[in-house]
DNA sequence: GTCCCTGCAAACGTTTTGCACACAG
DNA sequence: CTGTGTGCAAAACGTTTGCAGGGAC
């Protein structure tokens, strides 16, 4: 997929340093940091980004749509630029690395929609890294 | 199934007066409430209820284990008793209501599991329920 | 030149913590 | 009597907002 910034850039965004910076600490697409990741990333290239301006950044990118998508995951958020294909997340409970994972979405049967009508459904995996798996073999 | 008060009697859980009716407002099993809903609703009940005691009590009561459920829901704890059948979640977009569902969980396939060791699945469906479908078609 | 982005700091809502006191066991 | 739960207030945490100034277009 297209880098984050350039798709930014079609959309006629307005970009400054800051933003650029932002954009760019999107290049893997299988990433998905807080808004601190963000904002120590950006640091590395330009010390001298803002909280602020990070939280702005991600709004209004999160906010043209269909590029940059906020998942929440244990009380923080967390941005993913890998809008293009649908998927679902494998976390782990002692580390929070998270990775994108592509399942095929469950089903809710008509009898336990209570009346709703469904929007869509995301599913996470609460698993353990392998290397928090080796880190706690070693512990033990 | 057993009133949460019971169960964390059996547990040998000390009690007092606010915990008592901090347990006595998770009465109904399908039920999510937020630290906030539940201090409204203890302080009906008995108004000097702190806030912090709330969060000590929800806190040692998740702690205990299978008794009560933290489901991080928007940037939000919600608390579930319902712990003795697996189940997923079904939440209103609109109004933030949440209702217990059962669907079979979903598998992920050993090539998508990068080595991690599966603990458990969440499915949250997103969703408009009746009420707020209803509300939007008046506006509309 | 206009408008929007920026940085700073302060406000916000939720959750946690430190402390002295009171009550359950 | 001892240990732990309590209330209060203050702090912590992630996030948002108000404002004056500066840079993109």
């Amino acid at each position: 997929m297209r880098p984050l910034l350039d798709r930014l850039q079609e959309r006629g965004c307005r970009m400054t340093a800051q933003r650029r910076i932002i954009a760019e600490v999107f290049a893997g697409n299988h990433v998905h940091f807080t808004a601190d990741d963000v904002l120590q990333r950006a640091r590395i290239a330009l010390p001298e980004v803002s909280r602020a301006t990070v939280y702005n950044a991600l709004n209004d990118f999160t906010a043209l749509g269909e590029l940059l998508e906020v998942t929440h995951a244990d009380g923080k958020k967390r941005y993913d630029p890998n809008v293009e294909q649908r998927h679902h997340h494998l976390v782990c409970v002692d580390c929070d690395r998270m990775l994108d994972v592509h399942t095929v979405d469950p089903d809710l049967p008509f009898a336990e929609r209570h009346g709703f009508e469904i929007i869509d459904v995301a599913v996470t995996f609460h698993a353990r890294c392998p290397d928090c798996v080796a880190a706690k073999a070693v512990s033990s």
